[in-house]
DNA sequence: CTGAAAGCGCTTACAG
DNA sequence: CTGAAAGCGCTTACAG
């Protein structure tokens, strides 16, 4: 079997305390058995039995990640924040992808009470609110990642979409581009809602009044932002831009506008929201999130509150996107 | 604090035993007192301490996944099969990135010495087989994913790259090429020796002649893929086709082609060999792995190890993946 | 600076 | 069918 430290102690002639002691580098030993016993820990290949050492301490150095069940690059960027940030700090990553719908919150709360984990960190761009409530009231370390959230008690770590929808805007209107289509995300999406806002702002700083028939909604996917779209059209003539509010939407509809005879960006200008890996090849131009630095920040704020169990201030970071430029709002020529 | 088993015991009036009996469903409990702790349980919200359960247990119901630092689309739908199946058979998943290319053996070994996990699937398409007899060496349940092993004693899950290179090569010559260029992988990959295997039957099977000059190297990513291609070039005419032995080098190429006014598929019909998201919207044939399937084999394979340490027959499972046939393979008219 | 002892919260032979 | 007791492998006041 493994090396146990009763082990190490008996060949090393001391107690377990002592050894205990000079695992942790516990300042009371003296160095001659500090040395000692360091050199049996070498000798025999020791390492300390995780489990034992957290049942004592009442913790795991373990976090949990809880991820949708379709997850894509996007959200493979944030696990790899996550995953570097906890390692730095020596703590470990249990993930979880929630099967259906239904079933977040209960692995998320099992995972918990059996205290397999020391905090949660909450991908669930589409959890509903209410239940993220039912989840912070277990009063556990909690930090949502990706999402604003309007409750103030809940740690949350997401792009400023305020900013984003802003900073694409802007983008459009150096183009020269005047009529902007704004596809956006459901009602009640807050999300959705602050790009909104973001957009709004940068037509007013461009003096351009907004105009509610160029503003259209999705489910953030590309179907209903079809069938949204084509109603428009219906009515209206071609914009001079489009901004979706979302990658899925804005590649989905680089291919349907070519599909149509409609040429990107000599026509219209497209930009998308999210900054995910197609785009690149896409040659999408896109408000790019920085997806990796989130998800080191969401563990930062995560291990925060582990830590320091006193002062549960919540905090609720925005960090900003930029823009990265590519063909699809290239400048026409 | 959290609700124990002592607490349990003495509202319900009986000894921790029998409370423990009843959580884990041991028949030698009469009914009634089933029913009586099973009662005390609900109502005091009682979920059992894991880390304790673990540590009488000597095991933790968790394994460990070790991805390579770069994951694309790719490994996260390899993960999403290893999570659904883990959590379908009561395991818990930890993931580890490797930060460098160095430590994931550090890593590794920590998480096994520690006692952390049960078991582990690797999934390191270009770690060094010395690393993993290393691995190995550790004596606990290990499976490699995605990666053909030559160590026999060794468990692993992969695509079957001899099945993939001959579908992928017989797609070609049904679309009425001959010439067709392979862009192998670098000397030495067992990856890349087996898909070119592969490519070899698909010619003879259809009376074409190897040529060694249609075959070309490249280290699986698109640089060194371009400069071998730039060489091929100087020396010989555009082939009917190319098949590049992964997605990187035919997302790259389809580009390039395009650069120089080379048109896919009219000129030079292209197929990749993975499966990548990507390859959906850039309309690139691939020959597609199935890689949540694969996620799922590989936890299987290694839940049944931990489970019966007795009979420790490795097995090499090779699953079967499909041409996946796009535009650039389209059949010119 | 060091050790004996209790404790973390479960499980499981062993008796009865 | 049930309980007392030892054990899983650590940590940490408390004495000295």
């Amino acid at each position: 079997m493994a090396v146990t430290l009763k082990q190490i102690c008996e060949e090393a002639g001391v107690s377990k305390a002592t050894v205990s002691r000079v695992l942790n580098n516990h300042p009371l030993v003296s160095k001659e058995t500090r040395e000692k016993v360091q050199e049996v820990i070498q000798r025999l290949k020791f390492t300390p039995n995780a489990l034992a050492r957290n049942l004592s301490l009442r913790r795991t150095d373990t976090i949990g990640v809880l991820f949708p069940w379709i997850f894509n690059g996007f959200f493979s960027t944030l696990l790899r924040g996550v995953d570097s940030a906890a390692s730095e700090l020596n703590y470990h990553v249990i993930t979880s992808l929630s099967h259906d719908a239904g079933d977040e919150n209960a692995m998320a709360s099992r995972l918990l009470k059996e205290r397999r984990i020391d905090g949660l960190i909450l991908m669930a761009p589409s959890l509903p609110a209410d239940q993220i409530e039912e989840l912070k009231s277990i009063d556990v370390p909690l930090v949502v990642l990706q999402r604003e959230i309007a409750d103030p008690e809940v740690n949350s770590v997401s792009v400023d979409n305020f900013d984003g929808g802003l900073k694409a805007t802007a983008h459009l209107i150096e183009r020269g581009c005047r009529r902007i289509l704004a596809i956006a995300g459901p009602q009640g999406s807050l999300d959705s809602d602050r790009r909104e806002a973001g957009y709004r702002e940068a037509l007013k700083q461009a003096d351009i009044a907004f105009d509610p028939d160029l503003l259209i909604r999705s489910n953030f996917n590309k179907e209903t932002a079809f069938t949204s779209f084509e109603n428009f059209r219906r009515r209206f003539a071609m914009p001079d831009a489009i901004f979706c509010f979302n990658d899925e939407i804005a590649l989905g509809m680089l291919k349907y506008l070519k599909t149509i005879g409609v040429r990107v960006p000599e026509d219209v200008a497209l930009i998308g929201f999210d900054g995910i890996e197609f785009t690149e090849f896409a040659e999408l131009s896109t408000l790019t999130m920085p997806m990796q630095e989130m998800g080191r920040q969401a563990v930062r704020l995560l291990i925060k509150q582990i830590e320091c169990k006193e002062k549960r201030t919540a905090e609720q970071l925005l960090l900003k996107g930029a823009v990265v430029e590519r063909n699809s709002t290239r400048r026409r020529s």
